[in-house]
DNA sequence: CTGAAAGCGCTAACAC
DNA sequence: GTGTTAGCGCTTTCAG
């Protein structure tokens, strides 16, 4: 293992100035710089991470909370996840993989082992945000909970979408429109987004007079079943907002038949359908960026925002 | 910050005392086990990670590269991830998640961020092995590159699957079966789950003296076109394997139509779809387990295949 | 502009 | 059975 002091014994100067040279905290004559600098690449150093963190009191890690319980829009996390290591490696920082259980989150706070949490797939009435409170870390979850404003949170605008979706359904001529959404253990787990995409819904609904239902759908082969007994049973749906990820290939086909069908996913999925009218985006990777920058702010010192929600946006289908 | 010391002062012992509770490694009296065991517990002290591996020259960390890229088995990936995480949380080991990159896997190693690297997404001629092998630390990987036997690697037995998949087929009576499987680029990437598997389904419809034909798929429902073309051309196909998670959905409905279709993938996508003849589990989640417990197999000294399969089983659908 | 040296919190000899 | 202490490799005062 090559040391710092290898570093400063190949350049001919004291192990502080190697370190100096590499923090950039204190002047250093153009000479010594490129002596170390050669010394360092030389001898290919790199700082032991540990002994570094020790003595500065930081990891340079983020400890984040993944959802791994296969099931629930794998996709979206998977984008999420890319978002939020990608946005870390720029600012040289590294990702720790935290169960998803309060322990984890406990455990890597206080043994130190990461700077700051980044928590995903939130419950609007989440059991750990108590734990986050005591933990004194920096921490920014990724979705919306019921009373929120004392953490740092971002997501995608889920209500918004709703109403982005009703406007455009009404607009296109409909009076009779349906929510098929997230499978209904989803619903009943109060999961952040899918509460609020209801909301969002049924609000516009009301507001703009027109009749709107919302039916859960299971992500997998059996929502086929069920899509069919709804539209038989309400034939008067002639416009439709989907939001299950995992049952659209299953039964966009069905859906599409003189209707129009307004997916909201991830851009890539709603490519891959066909007969869409719109869509609308779900910025996953983007969200993971955007939570990234966050807790980057917040261990910068940086003011931010409590709530920050990712606007929708409409996409034609051409 | 609780520390050691902190502990030490409360159980009126000394700092090695305590560290030498923690790590069993010297006996201690009854008594003084007991009451620095309390003290720990009050405090709820937690030892500082970096000073812990600092001293003890291990991290208890171990580097997973995933491939972030979406598209390729989201599914598959997403549970050999989980199964890492679970395996190594139980060793008390945690997850680094690294990019997808060479200076990923150099940096951690470098920089003594982890003790042992994972790496996913091996194709048939990885770049990366020559990278491992000049990093002098132990690693894994979850795929079966070309000339192993250097390497360590963990994965599932794709070969012996498609040996198994056409003596089904043959056993069921058919004499012109296909392979439809994964996206062109990903065989001209010569990923090397995909490689195997062509193999040992040519291997077998030869050794059966079967006419075998294999078909790449696009993962969406550009699928619905390639398949229905590739049908359309060769409609003596009775029998066929299918191994294109993506796909499948969108395209389930018309392969089975007086055909025997067989899956290859993860148990609950196989169950979403009806009409199947059979499938043949891809266990991811044990596939992490397994590439888990080598890692650390090597971390403790133990001698280790160099490279293990996991075999593939077939699973009637009731 | 540069060095010397005091820690950071822990492990593991080396004492007794 | 327990205590003392020398590092682990780095950052950051304090001195010049």
């Amino acid at each position: 293992m090559t040391t710092i002091a290898d570093v400063a014994n190949a350049a001919g100067v004291s192990i502080s100035t190697v370190s100096y040279v590499m923090s950039g905290k204190r002047t250093i004559s153009q000479d010594t710089k490129e002596r170390v600098e050669r010394a360092i690449a030389e001898l290919r150093y790199s700082p032991h991470a540990s002994a570094r963190s020790l003595a500065s009191r930081s990891t340079s890690v983020i400890g984040l909370q993944a959802p791994l319980r296969s099931g629930v829009d794998v996709h979206v996390v998977m984008e999420i996840v890319t978002g939020v290591v990608r946005e870390a490696r720029e600012h040289a920082y590294d990702i720790l993989l935290l169960t998803g259980d309060d322990a984890g989150l406990t455990l890597a706070a206080r043994a130190s082992r990461v700077d700051a949490l980044l928590v995903m797939d939130v419950e609007s009435d989440d059991p750990r945000l108590g734990t986050l409170a005591q933990l004194d870390m920096p921490s920014v979850l990724i979705g919306l909970p019921a009373g929120a404003e004392s953490v740092y949170c971002v997501d995608f605008d889920f209500e918004a979408a709703g109403r982005l979706a009703v406007e455009r359904l009404v607009a296109l001529g409909h009076s009779r429109i349906a929510l098929f959404g997230a499978p209904a253990e989803v619903l009943a787990r109060h999961t952040s987004y899918a509460d609020r995409l209801v909301r969002g819904f049924l609000t516009a609904c009301d507001a703009h007079g027109v009749d709107g239902t919302v039916h859960p759908v299971p992500s997998n082969a059996e929502a086929t079943a069920v899509v069919d007994g709804v539209l038989a049973e309400a034939p008067g749906i002639t416009g439709i907002l989907f939001h299950n990820e995992g049952a659209l290939p299953h039964v966009a086909a069905r859906l599409v038949d003189g209707r129009d069908v307004i997916a909201l996913c991830p851009a890539d999925v709603a490519q891959s359908v066909a007969g869409l009218a719109d869509s609308i985006d779900v910025p996953a990777e983007d969200i993971g960026v955007a939570a990234t920058r966050a807790v980057l702010g917040l261990l910068g010192g940086e003011e931010q925002a409590h709530v920050q929600l990712l606007p929708p946006k409409l996409n034609s289908q051409a």
